[in-house]
DNA sequence: ACTATGTCCCGAAACGTTTTGGTTTTGGCT
DNA sequence: AGCCAAAACCAAAACGTTTCGGGACATAGT
């Protein structure tokens, strides 16, 4: 028997709810943004037709006219990685107050992947985009895609100034110098950092913090201990193996985001190395179950939900026209002591 | 200075493409959408006028002119918990292959979140969303603000069978018989269990193969010992609070998913019993970093991204007309030994 | 009685695509 | 030359909204 010949029923639209309620569709669109002059018994009829009609407003044709879609995006590489996680909860905290939508990509720190979704979001024609991009991809290449959308960078951003229109992370270099004066005062002097690519500004600067601190206290850089890796865990596991069995061993190293600090830790478990004893670890970003590894991490701990916060709003106050705050903000880190790092033993 | 009257650059559109290529609108879509007749000498004049404009496609007036998006939607309960974030990618992998764009929703185990999110996607004209509902929200409530959408449910279910295309996840009866099968073996006999809300099927189907596990060996079941969480770190601390400072303390204790397992984690370690020497632990879902913790957690392993491949293919050959596999789709668990597991102390 | 002002509502045009049903051009064949 | 099919192109109508310019009616002011 052949079924109901209609197959899919489409969505109801705001003609019908017209037809139902016995008005016109502006009037049902007047009712709808609820502005302008709709008496109260008409308003009232077409909320039930709305209501037994079960209308569902058709974003595609509003945004379409409205040439604005009220909806941001926001680009991470690594979902895995809490620190991105919070900072898109803050993202989206923001924007709902704002009364945004926002779409959420995660580039696994592939350029490739960004793209697609910076693309996608260009075609769906949001309003604008906070992005951390890839580290292959730090660079202006997105540009490219996004056209003159207007795109704030969080965390970590590119060297060129003019090609986005606002910024915000913290005092990288700052915040990097003060854990290292941290780790010389407990008395090192031979300490390993494992840090990202230079290409990202963040990296860079946390590099730059790490050495001017290791330059202040007068101390021989030894450039075979700066590790570079790739912001993951694999990486972290492979530059700490590398620093742990050199002839000269570090006795603390600094990494210089959660996820290779991870690495780290496994490195050193591997090896069977007491830590903190044996090897000081000191990481960045905080997450929500440090406290439950042994010896609980320390670790400078960025405010990655105010973060995602500033930088929607940065980015919708330009949306509509406002003039926001001054970029690039720069929020404040603080280092968070626990048992992962004491003095080096005496040899 | 006035600057440039214009203001805010519109989006370049096609009829502009086909002015710069000297064609006509049509033969532009017909170039872009590669199909038709469309000469090799106007293809590439059409390719340098998208080229120089930077044109890119509205998939507003798409999709409104199509009656779809070639989008789907995925709402997860908690993007910090690992297993949903493997979730998600499975179902954006399986997507990107049919190339399906994915939009990701974050409910925080909130139904207010979860239907801001349904109602967005549902506006916004997605072709389908898999769910894995809010625990205060895997009733019929959604079938409301989603109209007549394809909806496949992940992980969790609600119990009415009729109001969902498909459903997949792994059989939690099962995978909890046989994990707490594991736990008698070891010699366990006063085993507590940490569960979550009976509302979503799942808790229930875990709770209920524990619970015949228990059965079939012919133990005595206390209620006391079953504790209903919330499934997020703080509830297992608590819950695990609750059974480590009774009378008499369970020798082993079941968490029902990897929060609550990290939370028990946290209370064991509060109170300073050695695990698992004193009290074993169990949980479900494994992460990244379950080896990182000493000691290593033994769980059950759900294949997250595989169950995320398959919500997302089942949708997706719905949406397409397509008949797929039957539903519902119950993949194989895994129980990874590793150190959290003993056989008890003797008294 | 006339205008002025509000209030409440409507028709039609636009937003940027795709598709349908054409029209013109090409070139191969008698 | 005349014909015809195929190839290459095009104009116009949708898709579901919002907005602009009015129209109809009521009330109030002169």
């Amino acid at each position: 028997m052949k079924s109901k010949a209609k197959g899919v029923r489409r969505h109801v639209t705001i003609r019908e709810v017209a037809k139902a309620a016995g008005a016109s569709v502006s009037t049902i669109s007047a009712a709808l943004n609820n502005s302008d002059y709709v008496s109260a018994d008409m308003r009232s009829r077409i909320e039930v037709a709305i209501k037994t009609l079960k209308y569902c407003p058709n974003d595609l044709a509003r945004g379409l006219r409205l040439q604005k879609t009220h909806s941001i995006a926001i680009v991470v590489p690594d979902l895995s990685n809490n620190f991105y996680i919070e900072l898109v909860r803050g993202v989206k905290d923001y924007s709902a107050s704002a009364s945004y939508t926002v779409l959420i990509g995660d580039s696994r720190e592939s350029w490739e992947e960004e793209r697609n979704y910076l693309d996608s979001f260009h075609r769906r024609r949001v309003d604008g985009v906070v992005r951390v991009p890839a580290m292959n991809a730090v660079g202006g290449k997105a540009r490219a895609v996004l056209g003159n959308l207007p795109v704030v960078y969080a965390d970590r951003h590119p060297r060129e100034r003019d090609t986005y229109i606002g910024r915000v992370g913290v005092d990288n270099t700052q915040a990097a110098e003060s854990a290292t004066s941290y780790l010389l005062s407990l008395g090192h002097r031979d300490i390993g950092i494992i840090t990202g690519d230079a290409s990202s500004g963040t990296s860079r600067d946390r590099l730059q913090g790490f050495i001017s601190a290791i330059r202040s206290a007068k101390i021989r850089l030894d450039r075979s201990t700066i590790q570079t890796g790739h912001n993951d865990m694999e990486s972290g596991h492979f530059h700490a193996m590398q620093l742990l069995t050199r002839g000269q061993r570090p006795t603390a190293i600094f990494c210089t985001n959660n996820m290779m600090a991870l690495g780290a830790l496994a490195a050193i478990q591997e090896i069977g190395l007491a830590c903190p004893e044996e090897i000081s670890l000191l990481g960045f970003d905080d997450f929500y179950w440090a406290t439950l590894l042994r010896p609980r991490l320390t670790v400078v701990r960025q405010p990655a939900r105010e973060i995602g916060m500033i930088a929607a709003r940065i980015l919708i106050d330009h949306i509509e026209g406002r003039v926001s705050i001054p970029t690039p903000a720069l929020l404040k880190t603080q280092l968070v002591v626990r048992d992962s790092c004491c003095p080096p033993k005496k040899m």
